[in-house]
Formats: C-alpha cells, structure tokens, sequence
DNA sequence: CTTGAAAACGAACATACGTTAGTTTTCAGA
DNA sequence: TCTGAAAACTAACGTATGTTCGTTTTCAAG
C-alpha cells in the first residue's frame, strides 16, 4: 500500500498545520514530536516530509502566517476606525482582545515560541512583531499628542497594555464567565482609564 | 580519577540549580539537557545524579522553591504595608514588580514550564499559583467594600493586572531605560488609575 | 587510623527523535 | 489510455537524550 485513495496535497498540508498548533500550543515546540504530529494527522512521519521541510520550518510558517494576518487585520480594524485618535485607539483594543479569543493558539504560538526559532527565523519574525507593537505605540503617541492621553514613556506603555491584553489567551476560554464583549469592555475601561489625560490621582508615586 | 578534591555536596547542587535556572530561561524546560547543564556546572552528566532526582524533579524543586519564597516574601510585604487596603494594594504592585525584576529567570520559568510538569506536580505548582491570586483578589474585593475601587470582576480583574506586571520581565533588563522605581511608579499609575473609584470616563463600553 | 558515606568518574543502555531513501500507488493532464 | 508528478508507505540511519551502573577517590566521624 502506497499512495491512499482520495489523498489529497493541499487537505493535508492544512491538517499537519492545524495539528500542529494544537501541539505546540499544549506542549510546546520543543515537545512536540513528529510522531506524535504525524500520528494525529493519520499518516506517517515520513509522509510529513511531503509538506513540511524541516520541523523548524514548519513552526516558522505557522508564527510567520500568524503575524502577517494579524497586522493585515489589525490594519483593517483601524483603516474602519476613522481618523480620531482615541477611535483608532479602541478600535486596536477591541480587535487585539477578539483577534485573542478566535486565535488563541496561534497568538500564544508567536509569543512563547520566538527563542525556538533559529536566528534567520527569528529575525524575521521579530520585525514582524515590532511593526505591530509599533502600531499602538503610534496611537499611543497620536492620542498624548491630540491631548486626550497623558504617556509617560510611549513605548513601556504600550508593552505593558499588550501584557495584559495579551495575558486573555492564557485564561480565556469560549463559555467562560465573561462574554467577549464583556471582556473588551472591561479592558477597555483599565486601559484608557489607566491612560487618559486628567485621570491621574495620587497614585503617580509609590511613597 | 573519581572523587574531585574540595568538591563539596551543597555547591554543587546549588551550582546545578543556578545553571538549570538559566538555561531553562534561555531554552525552555523541554528544549534544556543534561549534558549541557553538566558541563555548564563542570562535572559529568551521570554526577547530576548524585544531586537531583530526575529532570522533572529538578523543575519542581526550582518551581517549588520560587512560589514559596514569592508568597512569603508577599506576606511579609503586606504585613509590613500596614491595614489601610490601598496601602496593602500598592505594596502588593511594588513588591511584584521589584521581585520580578530581581528574579526574573524563577519568575519567567514559573509562569512558562508549568505545561511541562507531570500531573501531580503540576496540581502543587497551580495550588500555589492560585494562592498568590488570591492574595491579589483579597486586595481588590478589600478596596472596593472600602469604596475606594470600582471593580466589575475581581478575579479577571487581577489576571489582567498580574499579567501586565508579570509582562515585565519580558522585557526588563537591568540598566536600561527606566529605573526599576520609575517602572513602579508608572504600573502603579496604570493599574490604580484604571480601578480607582470615579475614575470611569466615558471608556466603559467600546460602542 | 580506620571506615563508611559522599561525590565524582567513565562507560554504556535503551529509547526517542528528526530526517532520508527507496518504493508503491493514485491522480490528473495530454 | 498513457505517463509523470504527487503523496503515501516501509524501513532505517545517525544522533541526542535521560538515566543507570560499577568504580574510584575524597571527606569526615569515631
């Protein structure tokens, strides 16, 4: 038995890359085995070689699609947002928090798997995610400059706000507590509230 | 040769925890092995064995060691704070904050391996986890019964903080851009800003 | 000074893993 | 219908890895 009635190239490709997502999302890049990926696509690690290169190269295909939808998206979300900064800026929240909830293994994927990437790889990809941290630093500083937000350090603001929105993914799970739109709410609120201008009381020192 | 002179028991098996501390951060738990950490520590990869159990069980001993000293040295920070709930909130934010930047390596592997501990383990490691929490969610239930913060849900509420404060350490290298009581001062800001009473602007919804 | 435990060594075992090679069968275009 | 590419198979190679075993030397207690 060789080739298998009805197998087809592209449903293949697509089943590896799925199941591998899952993998490395519950057990990491280095943990995961081909076996085990081949296994649970149903065929055998050999067969992978017809639609992967190397392991390392399959994991840099996952991150790279990863990033290059979500800043296609994320650009979307803010070319329908309009011109005002603080719009644009809600706009970036709500879509970075669903963008989380629909994706939440790809997302984790790209944030904890960049040291598995060897260095050509992860050069690639941090630029990648430098341009989409760029993005908020952008509103950020749109928004200081508008005078409605009051920034002390653009760019520590904005990977603190990334932090937390991106810590959803860790916990969230569909039929949770919360609904999305709640959580978008709720985060929403500890952003801007943390940021705009006129909001600070005495907290600014801890002594 | 067998028996090194002056090797001593104790060194060697702190020195066998200081490496696996730093290639575990590097590397990941998965991805970290024996020869490298023996030769980084400058003995044979079969003498580790005179000083861990196992791989898995040299993981827990680091996790394990670092929850219990983070919920004692907390306590003590929050016994030192004082009754007043805000007091208690902020020396809650510092303390975090100023422990992570000093043990980041601990701070990072606790927050990353946890995936990678067998089941009973990881039920130790997670109880642990929870109780640190909760000393957060205390806090904030506390602030709000004293009217001081407005909180919608106390526990997503203390995700999101901690993972904007854990973030940090993603990021943070001593001797950079901002000093370690500046990044205080702006997270406290954030943070108390965000949940202060009659700080809600019109952000609470985003339509 | 003797002796048993401690702590290192060298060597190896067993398995797991990424990857390759050669073969076989199916599919699609001429 | 024929033919070459596609996609699967079986098998295995070479290496890496966690761990064990028996030995040897040092340290410290009696």
């Amino acid at each position: 038995m060789a080739r298998i009635t009805g197998s087809n190239g592209a449903r293949t490709a697509a089943a590896i890359r799925d199941a591998a997502r899952g993998l490395i999302y519950r057990h990491g890049y280095a943990a995961m085995n081909l076996r085990d990926l081949a296994a649970e696509v149903g065929i055998r690690p050999g067969s992978l070689y017809n639609h992967i290169t190397t392991k390392q190269g399959l994991l840099f295909d996952l991150m790279s699609e990863h990033m290059t939808s979500l800043l296609a998206e994320t650009d979307a979300a803010l070319a329908a947002a309009g011109p005002e900064p603080m719009a644009r800026l809600r706009a970036f929240i709500a879509h970075h928090l669903l963008y989380h909830f629909e994706r939440r293994q790809e997302v984790y994927i790209a944030n904890s798997e960049l040291r598995a990437l060897d260095p050509p790889n992860h050069a690639r990809i941090l630029t990648m995610r430098r341009d989409y941290e760029g993005r908020l630093i952008a509103l950020l500083e749109a928004g200081a400059a508008a005078g409605e937000l009051e920034i002390t350090d653009s760019r520590i603001t904005a990977y603190a706000i990334l932090a937390m929105l991106t810590g959803v993914c860790t916990w969230y799970r569909p039929g949770g507590r919360c609904s999305k739109e709640e959580l978008v709410a709720l985060h929403t609120a500890l952003v801007l509230d943390g940021i705009r201008r006129g909001n600070r009381g005495e907290a600014g020192g801890d002594r």
